[in-house]
This record gives C-alpha cells, structure tokens and sequence, in this order.
RNA sequence: GGAGAGAUGGCAGAGUGGUCGAAUGCGGCGGUCUUGAAAACCGUUGUACUGCAAGGUACCGGGGGUUCGAAUCCCUCUCUCUCCGCCA
C-alpha cells in the first residue's frame, strides 16, 4: 500500500497519476487525510494525557512511602477519572488506524512515468521482439493434441485424479518439466540469484504481506483446518523472507530465485483461454526476486527483463515483451514488462513472464527496509518476474518445434533433457 | 497425539509489581594508543508514532484482564525446546 507521507505530501500528484489507472482517487484520499488528521489529533490528546497519568502514577508510589496516605487517595481517583477518558479515546485511535488501512488497501500502486496511457491489453507498447516464427505447414496441431500423440500429457487423468487444470505429465513429458526447472534455477544461479526453496504453504501474515489478502482470497487455495494458504507464486514466501526486516544498503539488491508449484483457483475463468496448458490450477514456475534501494530499482527491472530475454532466445522461441498500459497492469505495480512467447498452432501469443518493479508498495506492507546513508530506515523497493513459468514455454515448445519425425528439443535444453527429440 | 519447560534488544542472558526501554557479556559503530594491525582503554549502539524543537507516547512472542502503576500477576492464542508415542 501507499504510505501516508506519499498521500499527504503529493496529493495531487497521486490523484493525477492513479487516473493512468482508471483510478479516481479523489474521494478516497481526501478521506486518508481527513482520517489521519483525525488519528493525529486524537494521538497527541492521548499521549499527553498518557504522560500525566504516568507521572501521576509515579508520585503514588512516593506518597505511599512517605506515609501521605490521603493524597494518595486523591491521586488515585483522579486517575481513575482520566481513565476513563482515555478509553473513549483509545478507541477512536484504533477505529481510525483500522479505516486507514482499510481504505490505504483500496488505493492501487501510483503507476510510474515510464507506463504508457490505455485502457487494454491492446493498449500495451510492444517494446522489442524477437526470434522466428516457424512455417509448419499446413495443419500444425495444437500442445493438446500433440501432447495426446506422443503420450506426454494427460488431461483426463488428472480431472480423475483431482479435477480439471490438474494435468499429469508423463514419461518425457514430465522429463521435460524437470529439465525446464533445472535449465531455469541454473541460469539464474549463474546470474547471481540465489536459490531458495520455500514452503509452498503460508500462513496468513504471508499472505497480507505480499497482498493476495485480503482482497484476493478467493484466488488462492485455503488449508481451512489449519488456516493455510497453498502459493499462488513463489514470490509470495520468497517476498515474505524480507517481512519486519531491516537491510544493510550494502547487502543490496539482494537476489534470490526459487522454483515452486504454483495453485492458483483461476475462480471464472473458461472457454478456450483455458484449453490444454493455457490456464491451470498447479503449475510450475521459476521465480527471480529482487530487493533493493529506491536509487537503483529500475536498474534491476531492467537486468531483469534482460535476463528474461536471454532465456526465451536460449529455447529459440518467438518472443516479444509488452510495456503494459495503466489500464492493464496489476494494482501492485508500478512498472510491468510482460513476455510473450508465439504460439504457432494456436497463432496466438502466450503470456510466459511478467517482471515488475512495486517500488515501496509492497514493502511498506511488508515493512520491509534499509538503512540509508544517513543510518534512518528507508522502505526498499521490491521486484520479481517469472524465469519462467512453465506450462505455455512447454505449450509453444511442443508446438513450434514440431516436424513429422517428432518433437525437437532446443539445443541448450537438451543436456537437462537428455533426449533430443520427442517420438 | 500425551507429559513437562520456555518465549526479554543483532546474539547470549539477568530481571517476579514502581526509580526498567530494560543489568551484564559478545557483536556493531566512533575514538585513544600504534608506522599499520591486534590487544587494551573510553564513548556510543532498538523500532514506530507524534512534535519546529525540547520532548512525549507505545512496544520485553500475539491478544485480553487485574492494578494508581505490569517485562514481572491472571486468562487466552501462537510458537519453540525436552521426554514418550507415531512416522517419510
């Protein structure tokens, strides 16, 4: 969420900037400041009043000694009297810090100057793009299809076994998930990440932490016996490493990368977005995080979006990132960089990576910081990306490279496969 | 799952009702000494809110209660450890 001090010192600027976000904020933050002056006001009364009674309280104890028992007495009613009073105003206190929150949840990340004006994802600015798109004839089949011929993946058995977006990969079909994994976790390795294996079950301050709660519950997976939720990305336990944790600048930007399944319920999703690999309910994915300084934030975004690049080349895929629009980014970020790889049975474009910079948003709520050069405690800033998620490289992979003697293998992926082609 | 013990600052660890935001040690930072370093010595060292500032307030696992006053007493939740049971 955004901080107070952005809302209150900028209000302008924040209300101009969410309208890149269809955003009308102006309500909303008028009621933040009302609030807060509210929550100061009522602070400094209770504080001050705090400090009598403390000091209050402090003479009983040497009246006492001193034998005063009456003023002592008297003492100890008025006490009682301004107790009282506190009550009512500790309880105006923590209604005002609950709305606070409560509203400061409603208010999107402020979009940077760098994301493009539009309402959709036609609006998106395709910033670069890259390898070929290949010719397959006549009739290419689709990964559903191709993935019933060569027995690599099957659908029905997973709606069997748990229900549809459950698929069960099988012989090099599942070999070639591993590889995909393994292929991911060593190049980022080499890229200096560091490789972290979380749960993949969190509890609920997780969950707040990285924002799926509380409005995005209904997304995630909940373990109701126990108050769990299964990940919907692993940026959400690697994130949370960095929960209620002050950073030296010089351990900055720290960079981990992670491979987890990822269960996501996709509640009101259908029709043929969601056919064979497109959309399901567990899927695998690499995951890169990063936490740095304000000062060299959208550096990283950028290594990252470049290291991005690099992969999709290393399978010789058709690629092209987006620049997303206000409209089409997420209400955490501040700066996205979707990839897309072609899909050429399907002819349409896949979404495989979306790397973002969240800049102090998320680290707020996670109260996530660094010391400064001044030694005062600064919010970071946080970014992650997919690197990759697998299920659609595996789609356009089956796909693309499909001939009439089989399924090849891209070079790089062939000595984490260990086969060369798929028949 | 059963029985017991515990949770205090970066770490270790004292503190059982007032002068405790908290002894002491280690670590960190600054300094003295030194050609430099080590050692020794001196000083300093939590976070947040609030205030122009001085300062004030809150926080000793979370929440609630008793009391004029709670790290300290009571209730409750969570977690950790030890022993037993079960087990990949």
């Amino acid at each position: 969420m955004l901080t107070l001090k952005q809302i209150t010192e900028n209000k302008e600027e924040v209300i101009s900037k969410l309208a890149k976000k269809h955003f009308d904020a102006k309500e909303v933050i008028e009621q933040v400041i009302d609030i807060n002056n509210k929550r100061k006001q009522t602070q400094s009364i209770l504080d001050a009043n705090l400090a009598e009674l403390n000091s209050i309280s402090k003479s009983i104890g040497a009246l006492m000694k001193d034998g005063k028992k009456e003023e002592a007495e008297a003492s100890r009613t008025k006490v009682a009297e301004m107790k009282e009073g506190n009550k009512v105003l500790e309880t105006e206190m923590k209604d005002a810090e609950a709305e606070l929150t409560k509203l400061l949840c409603t208010i999107p990340n402020l979009p940077s100057d760098e994301v493009p004006v539009g309402k959709h994802a036609e609006d998106n600015v395709v910033e670069k793009e890259g390898g070929i798109v290949p010719d397959l004839g006549a009739e290419p089949l689709p990964h559903w299809d191709l993935a019933k011929k060569y027995d690599l993946i099957d659908f029905e058995l997973g709606v069997k076994i748990t229900g549809a977006g459950f698929p069960v990969y099988k012989g090099k079909g599942a070999r070639l998930q591993r590889a995909l994994i393994n292929f991911f976790l060593d190049e980022a390795r080499d890229a200096g990440y560091l490789e972290i294996q979380p749960p993949y079950v969190v509890n609920e301050a997780s969950g707040y932490g990285t924002g799926q709660l509380p409005d995005k519950e209904g997304q995630m997976y909940h373990a109701n016996l126990d108050d769990l939720y299964l990940i919907p990305t692993a940026e959400v336990p690697v994130t949370n490493i960095y929960r209620d944790v002050i950073l030296e600048k010089k351990d900055l930007p720290i960079k981990n990368t992670a491979y987890s399944a990822c269960f996501r319920r996709e509640a009101g999703s259908y029709g043929k977005d969601v056919r064979g690999l497109n959309r399901l309910h567990q899927f695998d994915k690499v995951e890169i995080v990063r936490i740095d300084t304000p000062e060299h934030s959208y550096k990283s975004l950028t290594e990252m979006v470049d290291y991005v690049q690099g992969l999709v080349e290393k399978l010789e895929l058709p690629w092209r990132i987006l620049r997303l629009c206000g409209g089409d980014m997420s209400f955490t970020s501040a700066l996205t960089f979707d990839f897309e790889v072609f899909s050429a049975a399907q002819q349409r474009w896949l979404e495989v990576s979306s790397v973002s910079n969240f800049e102090s948003y998320q680290a707020n709520r996670l109260k996530c910081r660094y010391r400064n050069d001044d030694k005062k405690t600064e919010l970071c800033h946080t970014l992650n990306g997919s690197a990759l998620a697998l299920p659609r490289i595996v789609a356009a992979l089956l796909e693309n490279n499909q001939t009439p003697e089989g399924i090849r293998i891209p070079k790089a992926l062939v000595p984490y496969c260990g086969f060369e082609i798929i028949d």
